[in-house]
DNA sequence: TTGCAGTGGGAATGCGCTTTCCCGAATCAG
DNA sequence: CTGATTCGGGAAAGCGCATTCCCACTGCAA
């Protein structure tokens, strides 16, 4: 038994397709009561269940809105899905996913896809690449962006611009403080701790990585601090657990070296307050953070006494790690939404959509014992 | 500039839509190598994408796979979903989301939906009600899936099969032990801890939650054990926070009582060991276990010394908590994979597919000081 | 040379639905 | 009572593609 199809429903009505597809989608014309009733009644005793490919077709819109993130599984993006998906829900559409793991050719290809489906709205979550080598996949993905949008497709970015986009109509960018709030960050971390500062940072080239750490640089520089040193690694947990591990040697290195120099060099202006104050680290994102901490740990040294931690993001499902995370609040699920919401284009775009803002977290991690 | 369509790749090329189609998709005849080399370069120089709704009407499918869902922000959920659109990739397919809350109705409406899009498989993750309000929705459910199934759909649930459904054509059901092994872990933590055993679950019908007690009430029973009471809240961190809450309270009283009282009532049977053996509590899942264990910590006690806690799921992102969760691992992603590679029906059926298993893992916090 | 199978390509049909256009009937003003 | 409007409904033309026929042509054996 194949689904039953409008032909067949307006049959038993005894109505033309015609009008049964009037009654059974809100169209500018509405057909006498009792003709809408039969023609209800008859697709509701046929169970039938209009072909969306079909609709799509005739009317070239599909009712789909596209989502493109690097992970699925990474609370980061789940977050932001959760916002998206619940916009659909608001606009009466289905989400179409498409997990890349950030590659710029794969993530062509999803653009792709999705225009093939039609899709009504793309949106883009994850950061973009700048290095030398993405150039090419880059350009490559704006435009296929492009031509998605010229064709009448809208799409929203949640962070930065694709680089090398042109098209301008249908092209919509939700702007994230990352440089601001790192620099609120390191403001305040400078402000109740006295050590010295470094970055675990992601690739060179991740232009979400760039901004928090050149934010976070600047914050130091205007609260008079040296520039912190930045450690280079994957942008996820086991990337901050490796750079953890180094830095604990470090840190045990110089401990030691207090413990038994006593206090002959100790650095200049460094306040007087035993041994050196602690480190504080700052992981451009929670997951790093946590993977930077574990590594600590399991080198016995003890956060916050030995080094200060701080991430980014405000992962929800990191709140009850212990000691609880240093980090800026960022309202994911929100920018999830506004994205689609501003790729719907339902209302004059930037009008009624406040901008994200996000907020300096601070919690244990970088209590230190000063 | 609309999308340029198959008939004017052809027209371009010099060839009829026919010929166009079939060397633009593999289909079985394939022209003449010079004739495909024009048409693939019109192609090309075109921008030619085609349109994946009309192939979908036309060919009556539409390489989509439906996904549905409690919660994507979920990490529980986002493992699956991650397992899944991995499989998609494979099977050259796209993923349709659908989060519902668990509301059975709107479960039925993201059936319907899929339905209408013509979505080649189901999966549906996320555990099942079976409690006495639920029946309707169930059913209706149930209803709306065998009239897919029987529409040629396939569908493949995670965990338990949908209360009431009927179909046997193309309806799959991915197996998770979970009261196997929540009597196993039952079993291993009789094993190594003397105290009461207290668990934290979800309402009462929820399938998952009820299957999980039930195994460890017998694993416990199994090991010499006397039941242990099931305290009944919301399946998430703040329904563990709020059972966690009530489970300090109750801890603190039996300490200062043993401290005060000393040693003139204590219960039957007792080994001798100072104050009583800390209790022993398992949530249900991971996420619940982290609420209880936060909620322990805000009223002063420390884990596993004053209470031990076990999990289940072993979801990756709460891997660094400290202390170390025990739990039980469950290959999520693994469990996502079968689901849509089940829902393909591409080998037979249960043929390749190793049944999913899953193993106890102690870690700290159920280390008793003993 | 003729007859045959085999081959590469085109014409046409239909997938299920929306929408424009058209037409008969009913309504209203004059 | 007649002519001008509506108004409710149907006929039909696509939407973009796959696919089933069908035909012209080639190569081969007879």
């Amino acid at each position: 038994m194949a689904a039953s199809t409008l032909t067949e429903v307006a049959r038993l009505a005894g109505v033309s397709p015609a009008t049964a597809s009037r009654v059974l989608n809100g169209s500018a014309r509405t057909p006498g009561k009792d003709i809408a009733d039969r023609v209800r009644q008859a697709a509701e005793s046929l169970g039938y269940i209009p072909n969306a490919q079909a609709q799509g077709l005739a009317k070239s819109s599909s009712g789909l809105i596209g989502l493109i993130v690097h992970d699925i599984a990474d609370p980061y993006f789940s977050a932001i899905a959760r916002g998206v998906q619940e916009a659909a829900r608001e606009q009466r559409k289905m989400v179409l996913l498409a997990s890349t793991e950030g590659a710029p050719e794969s993530e062509k290809e999803a653009v792709a896809a999705f225009a093939a489906r039609r899709a009504d709205s793309i949106v883009i979550a994850g950061s973009r690449m700048s290095r030398p080598e993405d150039r090419e996949g880059n350009a490559e993905l704006a435009a296929e962006l492009d031509r998605y949008c010229r064709n009448g497709g809208q799409v929203a970015v949640v962070g930065h611009a694709v680089v090398g986009a042109g098209a301008d109509e249908g092209y919509h960018v939700v702007q994230v403080p990352n440089e601001e709030l790192a620099a609120e960050l390191a403001a305040e971390l400078a402000a109740i701790s006295s050590g010295g500062f470094v970055i675990i940072g992601g690739p060179e080239g991740l232009l979400t990585s760039d901004d928090r750490i050149r934010g976070f640089q600047q914050g130091l520089k205007a609260a008079g601090r040296p520039a912190a040193e930045v450690l280079r690694t994957a942008f996820n947990r086991s990337g901050g657990f490796d750079a953890g591990l180094a830095l604990a040697a470090r840190i045990k290195a110089v401990q030691s070296a207090g413990t038994t120099a006593a206090e002959g060099d100790s650095p200049p202006a460094a306040p007087a307050e035993g041994p050196a104050a602690p480190l504080c680290i700052f992981a451009v994102n929670d997951v790093m953070a946590i993977g930077a901490a574990a590594a600590l740990r399991s080198q016995g040294l003890r956060i916050p006494r030995d080094a200060a931690v701080a991430g980014f993001d405000d992962i929800e499902t990191l709140r009850d790690f212990r000691p609880a995370l240093s980090t800026v609040h960022l309202p994911l699920e929100e920018i999830g939404r506004q994205a689609a919401r501003r790729a719907a284009g339902k209302d004059g775009s930037a009008a009624s959509l406040t901008p994200v803002t996000g907020q300096v977290t601070l919690r244990r991690s970088t209590e230190t014992v000063a």
